[in-house]
RNA sequence: GCCUCAUUAGCUCAGUUGGUUAGAGCGGCGGACUGUUAAUCCGUAGGUCCAAGGUUCAAGUCCUUGAUGAGGCGCCA
């Protein structure tokens, strides 16, 4: 008999009709009841087995974790806690599951003990609905995007260029690390490699993604992206996705736009979606926030924090009037701040972020306009303004509570002229990025794009503390298992 | 890479000023019960106290080094 999904059980609830479901016990209590979940949805199934005339053997092998079918009438539910049950008049154990070896157990399990089983976590409440959650964030935003005419444009994974300036990359090579050839003055011949020359795994896709846009008008890319830093923190992975996307004919307004109505949308898309997965981390959260003490505990639940970023406009900051506030803020003044605000031009330290997002403005903050002495190569560069000391650039940082930057962004710089100075004047070797200049020569318009960290998306739409724990196997210093 | 903290049963943790035989809850196992909701009740087993050195009459406890993990910072998405 063909299997039903549990969710699709739940919701159609088809009482008197015979099913079938297919699924791993989550508890089996009084030899009698059994809870099955099949991933489909956050509930389980309640199995009702006729533990009288059943097969002792059989009943003895429906342990925690098992994979089992049922097949028997679907039933109104004489207890309480759920509206149907299914009465088994079959059972099938197709994996039985050793209760003395397997790691998981029906109780709560601390997040780092499961990140050392990253293989069996995906049979837990959290992380089912976790990866539920996940692949709704990524579906809307593809569908964010189709709604919009944007293009999915590929950009390539192994890139020949290194000038990208995103930070320190991983080296692909197919030479022997063993006996690497040298040329006649020692250095690395790469003229036997792969490639005929030095490649590394992408750490962006935007330079690719500028020339897709400058013909198909509107694209992004939604990928794997790599960096090689020795980053050690809640919010980094050396392995993550990342969504890029490119708009000709667009400014830094624009840009703003975009990226604050996407992360409204695929926001309002969860809240509507997942609302079950949703409270059950909103649950865990509540709960792991209880040994907090009172001033340490978020001021909302999940989903009420999630409302609150749909329903109010994202606060629109120039790093110059930042600098400002933060200047006359409490904790500069006080001497609170471990790096105190001197004036213009330094880059802003993350607990002056965390101040502007978390106690002045109290909601998603974008930062625009940051000296052009920070910022890269490709941003625009703005008109002189009054009361702005220094040169700045058409760049945006959104910044998100407890998250920090989840989007970087900027208006591109357009003019050949501008880019080859700015290029130039940061050593970025003319020669490497010859293409990209083209789009300049040929055609060029003003145009703006942004970078969205997918998993700080996830880690904020879940409450999840830990970067690691929101992508299935993380990559990060010193850890590639699984 | 830097700073701080942690590592004790399968899991989560307690372990006093260095002092006899190392403790709990949950989980496991055995049994009871049978309309339960992480079922409940009774019983029971389970330990290289992260590793290696050191101090001491005596180390889970103090010191040194290392490993692993967590949090913070930097780099950034």
């Amino acid at each position: 008999m063909k299997r039903t999904k549990i969710a699709e059980i739940l919701r159609t609830e088809p009482v008197n009709t015979e099913v079938c479901v297919k699924g791993w016990v989550k508890a089996f209590r009084n030899n009698q009841f059994m809870a099955l979940n099949d991933g489909s949805c956050a509930q389980n199934l309640q199995v009702v087995v006729d533990f009288e005339h059943a097969d002792p053997a059989l009943i003895d092998r429906i342990k925690f974790g098992a994979a089992v079918g049922a097949r028997g009438q679907l039933v109104e539910s004489q207890g309480k806690g759920q509206k149907v049950e299914l009465k088994a008049a079959e059972l099938e154990i197709y994996g039985d599951c050793n209760p003395e070896e397997f790691p998981l157990q029906p109780k709560k399990q601390s997040l780092e003990f499961l990140r050392d089983i990253a293989h069996l976590r995906f049979r837990t409440n959290t992380f089912g609905a976790l990866f539920r959650i996940r692949h709704a964030l990524a579906f809307a935003i593809h569908k964010f995007f189709n709604d919009r005419g944007f293009c999915y444009l590929h950009t390539p994974i192994i890139t020949a260029s290194d000038a990208e300036g995103a930070g320190e990359m991983f080296r692909v090579t197919t030479l022997p690390l063993e006996n690497i050839p040298r040329t006649e003055t020692g250095e690395v011949d790469f003229g036997g490699d792969f490639f005929g020359r030095p490649t590394n795994l992408t750490v962006s896709g935007q330079l690719e993604a500028e020339l897709g846009a400058m013909a198909l008008g509107e694209v992004y890319t939604f990928g794997p992206t790599f960096r090689a830093e020795n980053s050690n923190t809640t919010r980094h992975l050396a392995e993550f996705w990342m969504i890029e996307p490119e708009v000709a004919f667009a400014d830094l307004n624009d840009n703003m736009d975009l990226a604050e109505a996407m992360l409204q949308e695929v926001i309002g898309y969860v809240l509507t979606h997942c609302a079950a997965d949703l409270s059950i981390l909103e649950e865990r959260l509540i709960e792991e926030e209880k040994s907090k003490p009172q001033d340490q505990r978020s001021p909302m639940a999940l989903t009420e924090k999630l409302r609150f970023v749909v329903d109010n406009r994202f606060e629109r900051v120039t790093y110059t009037e930042a600098i400002e506030i933060l200047k006359n803020s409490n904790p500069n003044k006080k001497g609170k701040f471990q790096f105190p605000i001197e004036g213009w031009g330094a880059d802003l330290q993350s607990e002056h972020e965390r101040y502007l997002v978390e106690k002045h403005f109290n909601k998603p903050v974008i930062l625009t306009n940051y000296p052009a002495a920070i910022k890269a190569f490709y941003m625009r560069r703005d008109e002189a303004k009054d009361g702005v000391p220094g040169p700045t650039v058409s760049a945006m940082d959104i910044l998100f509570p407890g998250i920090g930057e989840i989007v970087g962004g900027s208006q591109r710089e357009e003019r050949l002229d501008v880019l080859r100075q700015k290029m130039q004047d940061m050593h970025i070797p003319e020669e490497e990025l010859y293409w990209y200049l083209d789009t300049r020569r040929f055609g060029s318009c003003p145009h703006a794009g942004f970078g969205l960290g997918f998993e700080r998306l996830v880690l904020f739409v879940t409450g999840m503390g830990n970067i690691r724990d929101v992508i299935a196997f993380p990559r990060y210093p010193g850890s590639a298992e699984f």
